[in-house]
DNA sequence: TGTTAGCACTCTCGCTCGTTGAGTGCTAAT
DNA sequence: ATTAGCACTCAACGAGCGAGAGTGCTAACA
């Protein structure tokens, strides 16, 4: 029972079955589809062995076969064919880019939504994350008396906001002071060199409060940075009422609920960030949340670092070809659009 | 066959049970619940006059009934009652706002979640509206040649973003400029306020490209009024998994689309706080695909004066007193709040 | 005159059970 | 090695049926 190429081809033809239909496939359907033509009991020879070998499972006697997780892998690595995106669509991509305007969020919602809509998933994109960009401008607003609201805007056209509390005897002047001096200071610096030794130096030249530098100093570091789930965009839920595992109301919320603790899913995604692009299929998975699911990332690139990332969670069957190319696409076409924004 | 007092009771006990339930309701049950003791036969009578009278409708002739649209109405005028906050919640909401710290989409976001727990239904929630609060600072940073960000704050501590295109030839210094002049002339002011005309004479003064202050203006009086969904805060929309009524997956996706478009809802709600509290039941809704849903909204407040507004959306069952109580208290809270930021 | 017990009737819901059909594994022939 | 043929399995579907909840009506009663 060696690992020949036949039983490949059939595994092909049965995986890309089972990812349009969600149904097991039986003998016959291989037999109709396969090339060259072979009857359904050669088929079904072969399907047992591929059962066997771990790749297939029956649900039951007489259903056809489902492809195992490790049949997807084997899919994703060798089987699945490329030019799953016409011309025209990678031509409408490129279009999208190119009419954008808008801010950031913006932008990355569009992006996700566009995802969506490319490979009928819900997609998720992680908005660049600030430490990995530069610093563009800081702003101090004095809001009421003891609250200010710090706003950051990086070199990607990002603005973050955060409200700290400040002493009660600091003046709008003295804010404003800091604002500029801040920002003549930091700006195109990355956002993570903003650090404690740096706001040292500045208090010391400016001699000011330093409960008050302390309180910048944290709301960069901590506030900003640390994950609350407002960096992920998720777009495009509802294509999973029409996917057909999730056709029961428990599945379903089952699946959904995926997508609520964003603080979690920025997580995921801020490690993500860190590869190339990947595809992790059911309990390859990491998070045990994600171990019936897939997730396919790629991190999208600013001068050639990455700084956020695009992705798709869905069902183990999915359209992997089209996926993982719409990502790609997308990736690039997200990293020049950005590059643009940021002068080097 | 007379509006008389014990129908209305009976109307009530029924409404309250069907809210509970989401099921017709039997004349065994309301004779078991009701006060004084009646038998079942007497309550199936006094029910045939209500079915009658249009306010109960039976799906078949061997169920309960189930209260009409009309009897919701006279249920939420008349018969509903009141306390159905317990004060420990009360307290809870109070303390939420007390602690409360943070930005104004964090905390109008917060708020729906507040609401959907309290309710456990989707909550809407409307950020502060521009153009009815006062500008507090207004920024413009250059992002790439040709474009610049414009950065509005309001005296709600909300930051609003917008990308404009600026003609080549403009330099940071002279954005800074404009900024700082535009800040110093109409901070405090109302949004609303600034105008054409305004800006023709600040034009006049500072001699600047008429272009450029077409951009400016464009950008404030449209994509920062125009409706475009990033005003509205959803929440708790899965709150809709745990409702009988959309146990079927196409009845749950139909309830779950109304809230997938933003703008439909940010103009709903814009219109919301014109009103003081309202409850709109089933067809009363202007808007078609509000019609078999029911809407209870709540203006907010700043020192008496509307910015935005809060609400509920959900199936014509649901509980329609904890549901009014839960807006009055939040959104006497939420004025209160922020009124607090915003010296008058 | 209002209330209630009793009863026949209706209709949904859930259950069982036989039928159907898709799919399988095995065997024997090519 | 491939395939036709066949017996077998099992989910899905639908019909049929009984149970139960609820009704309307009637007649008796306070």
């Amino acid at each position: 029972m060696s690992y020949d190429q036949r039983k490949l081809d059939i595994l092909k033809v049965i995986i890309d079955d089972y990812i349009e239909t969600a149904q097991p496939v039986g003998s016959r359907t291989v037999s109709r589809k396969f090339e060259p033509m072979l009857s359904s009991a050669t088929i079904r020879n072969e399907m047992a062995d591929l059962e066997e070998m771990g790749l297939l499972v029956q649900p039951h006697t007489s259903a056809g076969r489902v492809p195992a997780q490790s049949a997807f892998r084997i899919y994703v690595d060798q089987l699945m064919g490329d030019n799953a995106i016409t011309p025209d669509e990678k031509v409408g991509i490129t279009n999208f880019y190119m009419r954008h305007i808008g801010d950031m969020e913006n932008l990355i919602k569009s992006t996700a939504s566009l995802i969506s809509a490319l490979t009928n998933q819900p997609a998720v994109a992680l908005v660049p994350q600030l430490r990995r960009t530069t610093l563009k401008r800081l702003q101090i607003i004095p809001i009421i008396k003891g609250a200010a609201m710090v706003i950051i805007v990086t070199s990607t056209a990002r603005v973050k906001q955060t409200v700290i509390r400040v002493p009660d005897n600091v003046t709008d002047d003295v804010l404003n002071a800091i604002s500029t001096m801040m920002t003549a200071r930091f700006a195109g610096h990355s956002i993570a060199d903003i650090d404690v030794s740096r706001i040292g130096s500045v208090e010391d030249a400016y001699l000011m409060d330093s409960k008050l530098f302390a309180a910048i100093e944290e709301c960069i570091l901590d506030a900003l940075v640390l994950p609350d789930g407002s960096d992920v965009m998720v777009e495009g839920t509802t294509c999973a009422f029409n996917f057909p595992e999730y056709s029961e109301i428990e599945m379903l919320k089952g699946f959904l609920s995926t997508f609520d603790n964003r603080v979690r899913l920025q997580r995921l995604m801020t490690e993500a960030l860190r590869h190339e692009q990947c595809v992790v299929i059911g309990d390859e998975n990491q998070d045990e949340w994600l171990n019936d699911l897939s997730l396919i990332t790629a991190p999208y690139k600013v001068h050639g670092r990455s700084v956020g990332a695009i992705g798709v969670i869905g069902p183990m069957r999915m359209d992997y070809a089209r996926v993982t190319e719409s990502l790609d696409l997308i990736s690039s076409n997200l990293s020049n659009v950005m590059s643009l924004y940021v002068n080097e």
